[in-house]
DNA sequence: TTGTATGCGTTATCAA
DNA sequence: TTGATAACGCATACAA
């Protein structure tokens, strides 16, 4: 189980290292009864091409750098087994990198990755990132980038994220559909891309049915465990009739504080959100759920990044990919799956 | 933004590399003013030393490696971050690896992981893994080794995991006490070590009320998303009055399967579950649980391992660390918080 | 077909 | 106090 290297190869067949290399390689012409021998060799003693060597030879990495608001988090957890099981079929190897929603530490791990000769990064911007000139800098280098879910129109850059705009309109519509008009939007600070879209699909379905945009009805949390208490009971005083939570953590927050305040669902108010965790359908009372496709996004991305590392790009891309989403209705009895967005 | 080197440096000053290394290095002596000219030199371009290179020559790397069965995985994810935590603030950076419960990909990602040249690995280990000679044959190439959660005992090095004993027996004695006497044991494959340890609880348990240790109530479901409901129903059929869960996605199959059974609880049978999912007070019907604390294991793991890596080994550690866990009773209106084997 | 020399970025050793 | 050189593991241009 020692690390061998080439060098002991060479020594042990009496041949030089280049010739080594060269076998194990299969690159030009070699004896074929040399190439035989130190195939054999490398393999009886598990000989492993050393790619830190590697990569300082070649200025390349096979890896690409993975940075994201926050690893425990069931929406990147998720992408990023996507993205690792494309990196991992295509040879590459992932390093993560969070960013804990701060703009600094965004910075900072950028300089890491590129530092570390990451061959591409796969980003989703932090929650206080606006300004993005890092990652422009980077791209001028000939880095290629690839934005997942948290995107920004400010980067000419592929960008893969879920399709906000239409399952935000769906479920507002669903909501209105089943009689709701006066319906809260619970969203996230407003500089993140997918809190646009899916602000401007909640407004859109209110505009397609006549109902009036009541700025009153709309909340901003920000990150961190326990602040969606406090603004849903803000938004009861409101009186609306139907919650629409654009993400995860507002949506469960918001069905506890509901529950908290007893107030029953879907009797008093529907409540339906974009959402990860699978355990929706566990939940009491009835929450309806957008659910964000993040293992495809995060194989999305990977593999349109590697098509770029490898200048694989294929045809004219768009730049911009959605991926559909997926809206589960819980209130009837039944949950009904409606794919969105296609 | 380009990226400079030592020798992009010696060069505009006029020195040798060897000179600019010592100075940015402040290792012997050098001329204050000569090494003032390179400091600020390497400021104002934003030097940053080459890991790669760092690592070849001293034959280490500032990384450790985590191996988890699954990324995407609360539990899991909620270590790594407390792992993630710790690397960053003692200046070490992690590389996460993926066994996906395969004894193979586990052998193949520890093989990367050393390639990589990691200082140091942290492993839980796969579902799969009964033999550690691997890992044994690492240890002997002095590598440091801490493993986590899925401990093994067959492998004599630090270990950290939760209380399990002390959890599962606390869990079951509060089933007992609840009145409960047919309580189903619902577990993993049996050659990890959590399942022993918490089946060994809820048999001590058992034990000290006088119950009987009945086998027709344990089972073991496989990994995998939808094997939890078959058992569960087969459970059924031995008419327990209690579910004893021993892990996340079994506490939550368990109650997803009670509940299309239309068993209700606790009228029906109690439920009691190890978890580490947030959502669990939101969950209906009540189902108490046994909290592992995931991110305090991932960090007692990453400060010993770097211990180690650093020969800081502090005093007499004992082999294996226990974190204590925290039950949470749900049944009675208010959930009560108990912090357990303390 | 094989071997020698060089370089990737850095630091340690030794010489100046 | 500074500089030249070698070495880490590998691949390749060039020489033989």
């Amino acid at each position: 189980m020692e690390t061998i290297t080439i060098k002991d190869i060479a020594r042990a067949l009496n041949l030089s290292t280049s010739t080594v290399s060269r076998a194990l390689r299969d690159s030009y012409e070699i004896n074929p009864e040399t190439k035989r021998l130190v195939v054999e060799y490398a393999e009886r003693f598990n000989y492993q091409p050393n790619p830190i060597a590697l990569s300082l030879k070649e200025n390349r990495s096979r890896v690409i750098g993975v940075i994201v608001p926050q690893i425990a988090n069931n929406y990147f957890s998720q992408a990023i087994n996507g993205i690792d099981a494309v990196a991992y079929s295509r040879g590459y190897q992932v390093i993560i990198f969070q960013s804990h929603e701060s703009y600094e530490r965004e910075l900072l791990t950028v300089q890491q990755a590129v530092a570390r000769k990451a061959d591409g990064l796969l980003i989703s911007l932090s929650g206080s990132t606006s300004d993005v000139s890092h990652l422009r800098a980077l791209q001028e280098r000939k880095l290629p980038i690839v934005l997942f879910d948290r995107v920004s129109k400010d980067l000419k850059s592929l960008a893969v994220t879920a399709d906000n705009f239409t399952g935000a309109f769906a479920a507002t519509e669903h909501l209105i559909q089943s009689g709701r008009r006066r319906i809260a939007h619970l969203t996230i600070p407003s500089y993140i891309s997918i809190t646009q879209e899916r602000l401007a699909g909640y407004r859109a379905a209110l505009e397609k049915y006549g109902l009036p945009y009541d700025e009153n009805l709309i909340r901003y949390s920000e990150f961190g465990q326990n602040n969606v208490e406090p603004v849903v009971n803000d938004l009861l005083d409101q009186s609306p009739d139907a919650f629409f939570a654009a993400g995860d953590r507002l949506a469960l927050g918001c069905l506890a504080a509901l529950k908290k305040r007893n107030v029953s669902i879907p009797e008093d108010v529907s409540l339906i959100g974009f959402t990860n965790t699978p355990v929706a359908d566990l939940l009491a009372p009835p929450m309806s759920t957008v659910e964000q496709p993040a293992l495809e996004i995060g194989q999305t991305a990977a593999e349109l990044l590697i098509d770029q590392i490898e200048g694989k790009q294929k045809a004219a891309q768009p730049d911009m990919i959605r991926i559909p989403t997926r809206m589960i209705i819980r209130e009837s009895s039944q949950p009904v799956g409606l794919r969105v967005g296609e």
